[in-house]
DNA sequence: AACACGTGGGA
DNA sequence: TTCCCAAGTGT
């Protein structure tokens, strides 16, 4: 292909009205089949043996999706067998306790994935007859199927010609097609799903998809794109102009925000008290030992105090076991741990769902953040429970 | 339309 | 150690 082909033309200027965006780009027929095609030979050739790839289940191939949304594929992994094991159809999952469900995410991130995934599970029943509708006009109307979990399950699941944009995709057609623009930036968005939209018609659709996924994650990467391997080099325009490097931009970032809690515990017989989260925001229905937010430097006296608000019963301090820090995306967190005890024992308060005594068997078996469990482990450690 | 929402791995 | 992320969605 000449120069002169270069194979993209710039669309009629938009008359913004406000700002001059980034124009929207139209691919060139030329350039879309010099994409499409060798990208998905490429496929074909080099694509990963994932699991949910040895599956035609839209019940398999729907959980799949939902766990790899902001998770690394190899973690996801062995988290996707476990679940499909113990939820194995959408009707076992819609039949099974919420519970249950986050105990079968515990550790994965983002739990309200696992929230929507039970709802929708539970849609998918009441409204479908138990089958994952087929389209993704339709899948977009269930909780957790946004814009691109739903063109991802109707291509690869049902064969259905839906694009999709993810954060690969993004940044594989930011370079071959070079798409200017911050990520979130509305005019770019509109122009990948413009792209993505045009490259999916074909055949295979499903397959192109993983594909356009599959270079990015491997080839195509953020950092140190392997361009001497890539099968669509040529129709690279930020290749062709040295501008790999930078396109994308990253992202801005922001600073994460300070979180300190105070967390009760109370042992008794054995046991220690754990609470249930509200289900909205951080850790949202997740189990926890009853935390109570507290200024940073707030001495461990009044921090006992909030817990005893909390709890709504009286609390006596018996000492502090130590801190425990996790860095989250958003979030700088930091877990005190105040031992207590006291003259009556909550079973239940205003300020949780739930409260319950566990043993640390039982409460390995709770939906639980990682952050938490590390705060368990670490009070456990301390030998609060031998009466150490 | 920003912002909230987790985690483990790699540089 | 610290920083940056990785197959997004909901509000």
């Amino acid at each position: 292909m000449e120069d002169s082909a270069l194979p993209v033309a710039a669309a009629p200027a938009r008359r913004a009205k406000r700002a001059a965006p980034a124009p929207t780009v139209t691919p060139a027929p030329a350039h879309l089949a010099a994409v499409r095609g060798p990208l998905l030979g490429w496929y074909d050739r080099n694509k990963r043996d994932l699991p949910w790839r040895r599956t035609k289940d839209p019940y398999a191939i729907w959980l799949s999706e939902v766990m790899l949304q902001q998770t690394q594929v190899s973690t996801v992994i062995p988290y996707w067998e476990r679940f499909l094991t113990r939820f194995p159809t959408a009707l076992a999952l819609a039949a099974a306790p919420l519970d249950d469900v986050l105990a079968g995410w515990k550790g994965l991130g983002y739990y309200s994935r696992a929230r929507n995934l039970h709802r929708a599970a539970q849609e998918v029943v009441s409204r479908f007859g138990g089958r994952l509708p087929a389209t993704a006009e339709e899948l977009l109307t269930l909780p957790g199927f946004g814009r691109y979990t739903a063109g991802a399950v109707a291509s690869i699941a049902f064969g259905e010609e839906a694009p999709l944009v993810d954060g690969n995709v993004a940044r594989v057609l930011s370079r071959l097609f070079e798409v200017e623009g911050l990520p979130g930036d509305r005019e770019r968005e509109a122009t990948l799903w413009h792209l993505a939209t045009a490259l999916v018609k074909g055949e295979r659709p499903g397959d192109f998809n993983q594909a356009l996924m599959e270079h990015g994650a491997t080839v195509c990467r953020p950092e140190s794109p392997l361009c001497l391997l890539c099968p669509v080099r040529d129709a690279c325009l930020a290749f062709r102009k040295g501008r790999v490097d930078e396109l994308p931009p990253a992202k801005v970032r922001a600073t994460p925000k300070k979180l300190t809690l105070a967390l009760a515990v109370w042992p008794h017989a054995g046991t220690l008290l754990f609470a249930r989260r509200a289900d909205a925001g951080l850790f949202g229905g997740l189990w926890e030992l009853p935390a109570a937010e507290v200024d940073e430097d707030l001495p461990a006296p009044e921090a006992a105090t909030r817990l005893a608000a909390a709890l709504g019963t009286e609390v006596k301090l018996e000492g502090a076991l130590g801190t425990v820090k996790r860095q989250l995306t958003h979030r700088d967190l930091t877990l005190r741990l105040l031992r207590v005890s006291g003259p009556q024992r909550p079973t239940r308060t205003p300020a949780f769902q739930e409260l319950r005594w566990c043993t640390p068997d039982e409460a390995s078996a709770l939906g639980m953040s990682t952050a938490m469990q590390r705060a368990l482990d670490t009070a456990l450690a301390s030998g609060v429970l031998r009466g150490g």
